[in-house]
DNA sequence: GCCAACGTTGGC
DNA sequence: GCCAACGTTGGC
């Protein structure tokens, strides 16, 4: 099992959303970057993740989900009127993966800022300095680590 | 709103 | 294959 950090724009997806719906279950749609694609045809049912806030006014760590689906088609890619359609995404190959992921448990953020504060977790891909992936793995490490701080 | 960092595009 | 231009991400 392989433990992932996956981060959402709380105006578009909010953990509180994400405990909102039917089965506490969200398609991770929209991603358009290959790298973070990669990682997420990589991730198998029951694969654990941190679930982060970005771009807003307190980033963080907001709680903890899990892989329910494996990758298949992000359906968004081929709708028009959506913002993540991709006119060159070929139908018989698509482009892009979604996953479908689950609630484990909402906690008290645990902001980046904290997160800098740590000189045991200074490694962590999220924390390099340019990082943009949406989708980056855990070390189990760090997992442990981070599973410490959290309440 | 600013800006650094990075990814993608497209001309050559 | 190079690289400049452009768009996006995301913290601050």
């Amino acid at each position: 099992m392989k433990y992932w950090l996956m981060k959402s724009e709380p105006s578009e997806v909010s953990i509180d959303h994400l405990a909102s719906r039917s089965g506490q279950t969200v398609d991770w749609f929209g991603v358009r970057n290959y790298a973070a694609r990669n990682f997420l045809r990589e991730m198998k049912t029951g694969d654990l993740a941190f679930f982060y806030h970005s771009s807003c006014p307190e980033p963080g760590i907001a709680g903890v989900v899990t892989v329910v689906r494996e990758a298949y088609p992000d359906p968004t890619q081929f709708d028009p009127n959506d913002a993540h359609f991709d006119p060159k995404s070929p139908k018989e190959a698509p482009r892009w993966s979604t996953v479908d992921v689950k609630l484990m448990k909402k906690v008290n953020l645990v902001p980046l800022a904290v997160l800098r504060t740590r000189s045991d977790l200074a490694d962590m891909l999220i924390l390099q300095k340019g990082n943009r992936l949406s989708v980056t793995p855990v070390s189990p490490d760090h997992w442990r680590i981070l599973q410490s701080m959290l309440t």
